[in-house]
DNA sequence: GGTCCATCTCTTGTATACGTGATGCGAAGT
DNA sequence: ACTTCGCATCACGTATACAAGAGATGGACC
């Protein structure tokens, strides 16, 4: 996510760009990406393009195949009900090992963010809720302190962020959605893994299963 | 692992080369890869070199500084440990979805690998034992029926595959790794999802500590 | 009128050329 | 003698040029 660094490369530059595009919906899946239209308005050469998609190949984001150039990965329903499942199992095991191994410390900010997020949703600010509920969550990554699972699950967040959000719309959802981080909280407040990770599995699992219903609708 | 499809383009292709090299130990972690060098052993430009290598450096295999060139991603010891942690819980999902969705078939073909496992044991076939070893985890793999997962797990296992392999050194390390799988096996025949997940959680987790110990012999 | 084949174009894959940042060595100064 | 500055070299990032495959278009034949 965070990946504001500095880029020290153009094609790391416009990699970044593109991706945030692919985020916000503007280039939707199934766009084609087209080497020299985007060398073109970013004024560079067709081969740091290249190399930016390259990139986005092997992260998902963009698919490609030999001789046919690369398009906006298509999101596959399929897959995408698959990524909720193993999400909500990847969560479950960030929860876990937050119970064991946050430090009070940030389980104070954890706790901090629950309370921060209460007074939005009381006020009704579905934008504001929407960006500490991500924030949440990253910190829950972060309180399993393995490197390996934070990237597995930042990974997966990202692919499915946008859908995440969605579910917002629910009705009643943020409501539910807030007691159940208030349930995980508690459970990793009280160094309960086994809670922690039950708890948590069941809130991704929710937003999973909206998900499939609002594809159901699609369909 | 199984990426021996046909390359349809040469960068493509020895990024398979190279792949298999680290894998292998050919290439040692810290080993600098220079593009010029690679281009002129391939009979290629250095153009393709460099694409191979992105891709690498996106896997994580390589690691590349801007302007200092790409090395093969020298072994952090530390993260090593974290992605033993991490694979034996993935691992233990993957046996919790295939308890649940194995079909008879592919069920009766993972217990006739630890019938061959077996054999191969008594004939003192470390090689061939490996080999099933391998085969069989990536049997439970598949058998989770999720390919999210399953690209997880196998990446965790490409990047682990070396150190696994050491353990089997282990005195008496054969015949427990043969019991936990038969273990596994019988859960997952039984269509237990959570006696499946434990075993093989466990299974892993015990090769997880040999890697430590070994690693505190060298350190 | 439809289908099949040839050619044509357009985009990708690869090669080569160029500029620039990074490392290493040597010389000069303290 | 040690440190520091500058220069040279060398590999990397980017640009451009060339080759080749895939899809499209048109015509010819059935």
């Amino acid at each position: 996510m965070s990946d504001q660094k500095k880029p020290a490369t153009r094609a790391e530059e416009i990699r970044q760009v593109i991706e945030k595009e692919i985020f916000q919906g503007v280039l939707r899946p199934g766009t084609r990406l087209d080497e020299e239209s985007l060398a073109a308005r970013f004024g560079l050469s067709r081969t740091p393009v290249r190399e930016a998609i390259l990139q986005l190949v092997y992260s998902g984001l963009v698919v490609k195949k030999p001789r046919q150039g690369a398009v906006v990965a298509p999101l596959d329903l399929h897959r995408m009900v698959q990524m909720f499942e193993v999400m909500s199992d990847v969560e479950g095991l960030c929860a876990r090992y937050a119970a064991r191994r946050m430090s009070p410390d940030e389980k104070a900010r954890l706790s901090a963010m629950v309370a921060e997020a209460e007074a939005l949703c009381e006020a009704r600010d579905l934008d504001g809720y929407y960006a500490v509920n991500r924030a949440f969550h990253d910190a829950v990554y972060d309180g399993s302190h393995n490197e390996v699972l934070k990237e597995m699950a930042r990974s997966l967040f990202a692919r499915l962020a946008p859908y995440r959000r969605y579910q917002l719309n629910h009705p009643g959802r943020v409501d539910g959605s807030l007691a159940e981080h208030a349930e995980v909280v508690a459970a990793i407040v009280a160094a309960d893994p086994e809670r922690a990770q039950a708890v948590m599995r069941k809130h991704v699992t929710i937003q999973a299963d909206i998900f499939a219903e609002f594809v159901s609708i699609m369909a």
